[in-house]
RNA sequence: GAGGGUAUAGCUCAGCCGGUAGAGCAGCGGCCUUUUAAGCCGUGGGCCGAAGGUUCGAUUCCUUCUACCCUCACCA
């Protein structure tokens, strides 16, 4: 960093002004080596991070990398003002430059731009890991790898610039966000926003953050979930609804959680959970289909088909079939004994809900790789789903499964104002056991479905965990440009 | 929370059975007007994660701590 610096007060002393105001660019990199055989002889201007650099005394090779790509270019002494050959020599990888000239074709078959300008447009301080790479596709060979997963992490937009498939990554993420987006949108349905800090919280099971508001000298939640304010605005009249935004829950991290993640809630008047099923499949494949123009695709080496329809499956019956054994209706002691006899831990608090909850994660989860609708849970995994039309102590819920998780959540929304209050009720006494995921009583939203709720269906997918699909990428880390990390130790 | 692993140069890593360190790349200086992991010559660089212990002597063995990674648990 020092000789770094002593470069710098040499540009100024050349009268080179390391940090200008701008720099007109007509070419991207890939626009110029796509187009190379119009370009030939042309005059081309080109901007981007210094990759690599080859000097031979009077001429200089290097690589400059903007988003579209890397280009080779080339500086001769005799070619430039003595300012810019000058400013080349005490150029470093990672400086950031602009080049002007014609391009040309090497003596090796590159596409080079030959600089008639050579102009530094921000000088770096700090040296960047360098990648070299060798060969082509499956040769390639990477040297030097900017590799450690927590500096990646960390120091994401180092990551960024060495690591070009890492972007690529966060390119997918935000083509899988707008073209979820345009699908809703074409559906007629309203983008909204609903509040980040709730006075109480709801929606899911979880443990949420707590903070507090100085003003009103009142705790504020962080939200674990959207779905109890875009239900009001079903309420209030909105056909159908959706947001997409991040929700927070205070519980570990994996690879499938991050404190904060990003869910896409969406709401639809006189509509049920089979209408909901409909609008996943159809969304996850159309949404393959504009990425890989395709409804298959490879996950982590395994073939996943996203064609529709995904096969429905009622969770009892899901059970059934990996345990051999119907937990239909069985009471909470054959629950608990059925539970260890698999080998589970069982916890005394546990009730009928969670050992069925906890049977189907350990036993069933796993090995739903292929797209799957899970479906018709017990009633009291689910406070706020309606009863099935078909058997009271089952809700109309589903849940999508592939690689073997969960990737969202639905159902026919419960309505009945008396049996929601009911179900907060039960949820009340398992706050009181000492289940601290337990949902809060939420009055107004029981206010809100008095004045009368549509028949409504409901559905949340986790965004993060659909991009690690769509990107073959095996940690939601990977998929979050900045994962939560500890603080880093003060050094320096 | 439990178990396992890792921590050595800017980066990636080597260093056997204890004798205070090495390679490639990067850096710096030089030569080189079509190179591409450019080449050639030269050169600087390390509190071997931290603290303690065993020992004549610790990067190496032991303990503790810290950080990160992985697996499991928790968390749908």
């Amino acid at each position: 960093m020092r000789v770094r610096r002593e470069k710098l007060s040499q540009l100024y002393d050349l009268g080179a002004n390391p940090y200008p105001y701008g720099f007109d660019r007509s070419h991207s990199a890939h626009e110029i080596l796509a187009d190379h055989e119009q370009l030939l002889g042309k005059q081309v201007s080109v901007a981007g991070r210094l990759m690599s650099i080859r000097g031979h005394g009077k001429v200089g090779f290097g690589h400059i990398m903007d988003t579209s790509g890397r280009i080779q270019i080339y500086v001769r002494k005799d070619e430039l003002p003595e300012l810019d050959f000058s400013v080349f020599k005490l150029s470093d990888i990672g400086d950031i430059v602009g080049v002007t000239g014609e391009v040309f074709i090497t003596r090796t078959g590159e596409t080079t731009v030959k600089a008639a300008k050579f102009e530094l447009l921000s000088k770096t301080l700090r040296p960047l890991p360098v990648v070299k790479e060798r060969g082509e596709g499956d040769e390639r060979v990477v040297y030097d790898q900017f590799a450690d997963k927590e500096l990646r992490y960390r120091q994401r937009y180092v990551d960024l610039v060495v690591n070009p498939e890492v972007r690529n990554v966060f390119v997918v993420r935000s083509r899988v966000v707008s073209y979820m987006r345009q699908f809703l949108d074409d559906l007629g349905f309203l983008e909204v926003e609903t509040p980040v800090l709730q006075p109480i919280y709801g929606g899911a099971s979880a443990r949420p953050f707590v903070t507090h508001h100085n003003t009103l000298d009142m705790p504020l939640y962080l939200r674990v979930a959207d779905e109890l304010y875009l239900k009001r605005l079903i309420v209030g009249g909105f056909d159908g609804v959706y947001e997409i935004s991040k929700d927070f829950r205070n519980e570990g991290m994996d690879r499938f959680h991050n404190p904060e993640f990003t869910m896409m809630e969406v709401y639809v008047a006189y509509q049920d959970y089979t209408y909901m099923m409909e609008l996943v499949e159809n969304l996850v494949s159309s949404i393959a289909q504009k990425i890989f123009g395709k409804t298959e695709l490879i996950y982590q080496g395994t073939e996943i088909d996203l064609t529709p329809p995904w096969p429905r499956l009622p969770l009892f019956q899901a059970i059934e079939e990996r345990v051999g054994i119907n937990l239909y209706g069985k009471n909470l002691a054959d629950l608990k004994k059925i539970a260890s006899d698999l080998g589970l831990k069982v916890e005394p608090f546990w009730r009928e809900g969670k050992l069925i909850d906890e049977i189907f994660s350990e036993k069933v989860e796993p090995f739903l790789i292929q797209p799957t609708f899970i479906t018709d849970y017990p009633v009291e995994l689910s406070p706020l789903a309606k009863r099935h039309r078909d058997d009271p102590k089952l809700v109309e819920r589903f849940e999508p499964f592939m690689m073997g998780g969960e990737i969202g959540n639905a159902f026919s929304e419960l309505n009945d104002p008396i049996d929601q209050r009911d179900r907060f009720l039960a949820q009340k006494k398992l706050l009181e056991l000492g289940d601290d995921e337990a949902q809060m009583l939420d009055e107004d939203y029981l206010r809100a479905l008095e004045y009368g709720m549509p028949p409504t269906g409901g559905l949340g997918i986790g965004i993060d965990r659909l991009v690690m699909l769509f990107a073959d990428q095996p940690s939601i880390r990977d998929v979050i440009f900045f994962p939560q990390m500890r603080p880093e130790k003060p050094t320096e």
